[in-house]
RNA sequence: GGUGGCGUGGCCGAGCGGUUAGGCAGAGGCCUGCAAAGCCUCGUACGGCGGUUCGAAUCCGCCCGCCACCUCCA
């Protein structure tokens, strides 16, 4: 079969570029992750889901992936964007919000490192092939500097080590900043009152490394003790597990400038070669119309959503918050509401119908032809193509939706081959979004066997279809509406009576 | 001010020059003791004004509006 051809836009060119791996079939990407301070918001993770779909996609076409995403776990400085990183350690600041929880920043940084994990595989990311830290890269990271310096690239100060901005002519080729001024004035504009290294060359300068043997992480360096630039971390990171030439580098909207400019000025000017050929950058969402932001407090963490009721969470499935997630392509705003969660929580409970019939149905191994089998094979085709055209996940999804519905439509009559055939069409379908199926075991097909209210829930339904069998109806629809204040959804059949939570956004 | 993105039916959301996207909500029907679930049927929209074309939501121009980045933030 030709080799399909992955379509990706490409914040670097403006336009949709075909993904063009330097080693024909495999895939080297990267992904910027987060900083560690704080549970990841949902925000983080549409980004985080992006990169998760390049890498599924690009699988589902039979490439190899090799996949890299940080965790930043230095504490660096809330607004260290600005070239002189002025402003209070993000962790720092953590530190003393959190009170007594956490001895100190590297305790802290662990325990969000490890939340973060957590909240990714419930959401059903792919693990990354390396998830390097920068703290554990920090002589990595004072060699390029070091390098820098030696190449007359960067220079020192009173204050840190700086990137002359100047020495790298193709400046601004990634987010179109390209003037000096409008950059000063853009900052000083915005009332900023950062203060500036006087003896910064060029106010596009960006640091490499600051000096301070007060700042809770620091490390010795040829310049003294401190702790090295934002920007410097990811460049090195992707280097040392990728190569000097990357073919697709990820990451939230927010870090088009300075963040992966500044990665480019620095990488490029180490090895003198084109560092990643392709940059992809995921759109902010938005919550219920308004801009999400630590600031205005309006946002949410996976984790709050995802947790049980019990714990203080809204007991979304994460593959419904997965779903909703997916349900706007990544280069759009999205605005998150808890109507589309809503919706999508149906959509995913209705596929766990169909997957327990799908099972039953290959359990019953009835006789019959298969008659679904051509037409889901189009549907994934369709979902696949979507994808590969620049991760088109509505229509993915549009095509999934219709394949759920031929197999609910055909109901308790698919045959055995069907029911292969659906099985099959599942996992593929799985592999591609990962909406169908929760990575961690047995979460959601044993829900309702498994789920703690079975027994009570059991012994009211016998209760009920006593009553239903002798007429006594007002009894029946009394313990109905009993089951709905536990928020047991009831659900007669010519065979027999179900139930199922019901969906509880 | 600079840079980039976007405006589709009640809502969400595909569409890349000419055949019904899809979903949610809503209406009617089937099923049901009644519901729920499920199934069937029903929607002709494309910010505005010009232009190109036999034909434009789809291409071009202008205008209007929304959003993001240039402070923290994916």
């Amino acid at each position: 079969m030709p080799t399909p051809s992955f379509r990706l836009y490409n914040t670097l060119t403006g336009q949709t570029d075909p993904v063009e791996p330097a080693e024909p079939q495999h895939l080297r990407f990267y992904a910027c992750g987060p900083t560690v301070y704080s549970y990841a918001h949902i925000g983080n993770f549409r980004s985080f889901v992006t990169a998760d779909l390049i890498a599924r996609t690009a699988e589902a076409i039979g490439w190899d992936v090799t996949f890299v995403s940080n965790i930043t776990d230095v504490g660096h400085l809330t607004e260290d964007d600005v070239a002189d990183a002025g402003g209070e350690d993000k962790m720092a600041k953590a530190l003393r919000k959190e009170g007594q929880r956490f001895a100190n920043v590297w305790d802290l940084a662990r325990y969000f490192s490890d939340a973060l994990i957590t909240d990714w595989r419930a959401l059903n990311l792919r693990e990354p092939d390396v998830r390097p830290r920068a703290t554990e890269h920090m002589q990595q990271q004072i060699q390029a500097v070091a390098a820098l310096q030696e190449k007359g690239i960067a220079y020192e100060t009173e204050k840190g080590v700086y990137f002359a901005v100047e020495q790298f002519p193709a400046y601004g080729k990634l987010s179109g900043n390209q003037a000096a001024e409008a950059l000063a004035e853009g900052a000083a504009g915005q009332g900023r009152t950062t203060v500036q290294d006087p003896e910064k060359r060029d106010p596009r300068d960006f640091a490499l490394w600051k000096k301070d043997a007060k700042h809770l992480m620091q490390w010795h360096s040829p310049w003294g003790w401190g702790f090295p630039g934002w920007h410097i971390e990811c460049s090195v990171m992707a280097t040392e597990y990728l190569g000097e030439q990357i073919d697709l580098h990820a990451g939230g909207e927010d870090l088009i400038f300075p963040h992966h400019e500044c990665e480019i000025a620095q990488a490029e000017s180490l090895t003198g070669k084109p560092f990643a050929k392709h940059w992809v950058h995921t759109r902010f969402l938005q919550v219920e119309g308004e801009k999400m932001s630590k600031s205005t407090g309006n946002f949410f963490t996976v984790r709050e959503l995802i947790a049980s009721e019990d714990e203080g969470g809204r007991g979304i499935s994460p593959l419904a918050l997965r779903m909703t997630l997916l349900s706007g392509q990544y280069r759009k705003p999205f605005n998150f509401t808890f109507d589309k969660l809503r919706d999508n929580a149906h959509h995913i409970q209705r596929i766990e119908t169909v997957i327990q019939r799908v099972d039953a149905a290959l359990q019953a191994n009835a006789e019959g032809d298969d008659f679904v089998g051509e037409r889901l094979d189009g549907l994934y085709e369709r979902a696949l193509q979507a994808m590969l055209d620049d991760l088109n996940t509505p229509e993915a999804l549009a095509a999934t939706i219709e394949g759920v519905k031929l197999l609910q439509g055909v109901g308790d009559e698919l045959s055995g081959a069907s029911a292969q055939s659906a099985r099959q069409w599942l996992d593929k379908i799985n592999d591609l979004l990962g909406i169908i199926r929760p990575q961690t075991e047995g979460e959601i097909a044993d829900d309702a066997t498994a789920d703690p209210l079975a027994e009570k829930v059991e012994a009211l339904l016998d209760e009920r279809a006593e009553a239903r069998a002798s007429g006594r109806y007002d009894r029946a629809d009394e313990i109905r509406a009993l089951l709905d204040e536990m928020g047991i959804e009831v659900m007669d059949s010519s065979d027999g009576t179900t139930w199922r939570r019901k969906v509880s956004v």
